[in-house]
DNA sequence: AGTCGCTTTGACCATTTGGTAAAAACCACG
DNA sequence: CGTGGTTTTTACCAAATGGTCAAAGCGACT
């Protein structure tokens, strides 16, 4: 019995199959989240019958679960690079766009971890209290450390971290209202994003100058 | 058959039986999604037995969809009173203010709201390309003015409230994450969010000029 | 007190859904 | 080409779930 549960070398087969399951429990599970989704639907979306397809995970908990723990990782890469080293604006900046981008690229895994969030995190809890929470701890200490120097504004570094998870997730978690209301026109609202954000964030929203309009 | 959908004056039993379902299913719904909760648990919770909920009410479907379009006229609520006449920032900042307030007072008809456009708004999508694109154009309309005429930076409208709605919403949404993060302390995280927030729209995160900090 | 209409209950159903068992089909490799 | 392990299928379950129905209970008003 190999059932995939088994650590030896997977089979060629085996490798296809679990990816071609976990790209279809990924569209499923995202779009209806974990009660929603039925094994049925990503069995037929993986192209696999129920029981082949829990040939290869123990069950729909287990799919889940994997599917978790390695958007995870994917999900804390774009913080994991700001730069302690770097000009603390910029790096900023960056982070927010690296951020953005994975909403336009990734919106499924997105929503699952939005889901999850939205149903109290019951799966990964500890996850968020331990891997998580360690690194907005490291690099809110590494903002903080920017704001002590004067290199940029006194703010909150954990509401500004929240403030940028925000407004980028939102974009992939709020899809459908996004188009509903800048009209199903195609994905360039992407670019505005990005283009308001870095306005955001660097100026805010003061008006420049009254003589100074048009070239500084 | 009197029958809830009866447009007669409705019994004082009806309207206090009717209160109590909706609100458990609020609290249901908002928790695991429509297809994750159950018929049991809102009648459970409401009090009731399965079948006496279902003398007042057509179905599941019928509940969540009574909330869903109770909640979006509240929930539009704070943009509405966004004043064409007020002075630019003053208006943003104090629709930010109220937004965040109904994070805090109701994040279950947030989190109800999330979860809906999570599955890609299956049961309103309707009234957001109808009545929420409205307001939401008629703001939008007001705000473009308002940069027009020099009074606020030359920011996408459209994009500004989105923003606002990421930011505020996620203290409701993700309210598992943030207490995660900053530890399972007070709600004093809410008066730090509005703090933060009015930074951000009003000065972004430039450092103050080089020889200018501590009173300007 | 009696009665008519509103409210509640208990017993049931049909479907859906996560999951299992065992036989059949398949495939790589000697 | 046969054989041992890997995959896949066919046939089933038991529990959960949305929903129905008819009978019983209750309450307000005459």
């Amino acid at each position: 019995m190999a059932r995939a549960a088994a650590k030896k070398t997977p089979t060629r087969i085996q490798r296809q199959k679990t990816r071609a399951i976990l790209d279809a429990a990924l569209e499923v599970f995202s779009q209806h989240g974990f009660r929603g989704a039925t094994l049925d639907q990503i069995a037929d979306a993986a192209g696999l019958s129920k029981p082949n397809l829990l040939y290869y995970f123990e069950g729909k908990e287990a799919i889940h679960r994997t599917l978790l723990h390695r958007l995870l990782d994917t999900w804390l890469d774009p913080l994991r690079q700001l730069d302690p080293a770097g000009e603390p604006l910029r790096e900023i900046r960056a982070y927010l766009l690296r951020k953005l981008e994975m909403s336009r690229d990734y919106p499924r895994e997105s929503r699952l971890f939005a889901n999850e969030m939205l149903q109290g995190a019951p799966r990964i809890s500890d996850e968020i209290q331990g891997e998580l929470k360690a690194l907005v701890d490291e690099k809110a200490q590494v903002i903080r450390g920017w704001v002590e120097a004067g290199r940029l504004a006194p703010v909150d570094p954990y509401h500004l971290i929240f403030s940028i998870w925000a407004t980028t997730q939102h974009y992939a978690d709020f899809e459908v209202q996004v188009r509903g209301i800048l009209g199903a026109g195609a994905d360039g609202h992407f670019h505005d994003a990005a283009r308001f954000l870095t306005q955001l964030y660097t100026g805010g929203l003061k008006p420049p100058a009254a003589g100074a309009r048009r070239r500084p």
